[in-house]
DNA sequence: ATAATAATTTAGATTTGTCTAAAAATATTT
DNA sequence: AAATATTTTTAGACAAATCTAAATTATTAT
């Protein structure tokens, strides 16, 4: 595996996660992601291809090659298990891990992160409930439903929250919601879309749409 | 405290280096340590001059201002805080520290770094004897001397080691020293200048010159 | 289907960090 | 102290990554 730049790094990073929903990317979206004008985009499309980290043609879109894609479950590996290492071992809250993660990633020693994967005991999912990819760039691929879209009364596990700002985590601590907590809806409101949830023995509390939005959950096949 | 590029870091950190020992650093020699070209040297040190981080005049040499100083200092600790880490907690060996440390120390979050420190137990020295400047750059000067030049009889302990190869590494492992061992000189050889050592209640055995030349030790008042 | 609009690319400029080759300053030797 | 050698600086070039403004292609609306 060859090394690239900070730079690419990010863009690789970008596109593999822009290209989890819609397939293809568009320049504009990009640009949008990495708050960069359409032109830088368009310059690194071109140098990319040349790596044969992407597929591209002029005014197309791209997507990511096979070897790309490698590369950026390797770039998120680091990310990762860093976010996880922080959180873990260095008791940073929530909401700080990202952005010194977002440096920390780019040190790119094999050794280091294998070496780090085994002391934190090869965690399985970092602080926001992302699934950690292996060695190999094994990812699980999790069957993860929006909490507005999980049926009544299955139990389902948080297994992530999009929204990663400090006043989700506020909300989150409030009502004792973290990775891992056990949920059932029990009711849904359609005047304002919120539902009544409970978790474990706790008596049912109350979830509004907004935060239902950004909560997500597994549950069993 | 400003942010500096990996590049501007990088000269700094060197330039810190050099002028312990001579006080005045020149651009050959900073070319020499840093492998880049004289010509590059003095465009950096316009850069650097211009940002107040040394004392530069055309052809007379450079030295590190007291901002520079401190500057040197905190990139320094980062250094010395992930070499103790990757020593301590990811088993890395003597000699693999140092090259993944350079690059982790680039990385500049005021808070990761204390935070770090913290989780280490605040080491006083890495893993190859040197101190660690504390959160306001403050360094143990210690009352350093070269094996060569411990008195005979002195209880003294290895407080450093200067070369940082596998070679030395393997001959020390051999001979049981680390930092922290005890050792007292009971005889020279003007010969060769080889030693003979003790240490604690291991049997007297022997040291060359080139060794000795590459340890330091510390000694009391 | 054509005109208007939006998205994308190209062309050319800028900054950072590096280099080579030539010029200038300093040091050394005879 | 003059000649030679060494060190350092300057001048100009180049690659990476970005930008602005203009040109081009694609999309949408009439």
């Amino acid at each position: 595996m060859l090394n690239y730049s900070t730079s690419e790094e990010n863009y690789i990073k970008a596109i593999y996660h822009l290209q989890q929903q819609d397939g293809n990317v568009t320049t504009n979206e990009l640009a949008a992601e990495l708050k960069a004008k359409p032109a830088s985009i368009t310059d690194m499309m071109k140098k990319l291809k040349a790596k044969k980290l992407l597929h591209y043609e002029p005014y197309q879109g791209f997507s990511l090659s096979n070897e790309g894609k490698k590369v950026a479950l390797g770039i998120i590996r680091r990310h990762r298990l860093w976010e996880f290492f922080l959180a873990e071992k260095l008791k940073f809250t929530w909401d700080e891990v990202h952005e010194v993660a977002e440096h920390l990633e780019h040190v790119s020693s094999k050794k280091l992160i294998d070496k780090l994967d085994e002391f934190l005991g090869f965690p399985r999912v970092d602080p926001h409930g992302d699934p950690i990819p292996d060695q190999d760039g094994k990812i699980e691929t999790s069957r993860q439903v929006c909490l507005l879209d999980l049926p009544f009364n299955k139990s389902a596990v948080v297994s992530h929250v999009s929204d990663q700002s400090t006043e989700i985590l506020e909300l989150l601590k409030h009502k004792n919601i973290v990775i891992g907590t056990k949920l059932e809806v029990k009711k849904k409101f359609s005047f304002d879309n919120s539902m009544e949830v409970k978790a474990g023995r706790q008596p049912v509390f109350t979830i509004s749409e907004q935060l239902a939005k950004n909560i997500f959950v597994k549950y069993g096949a």
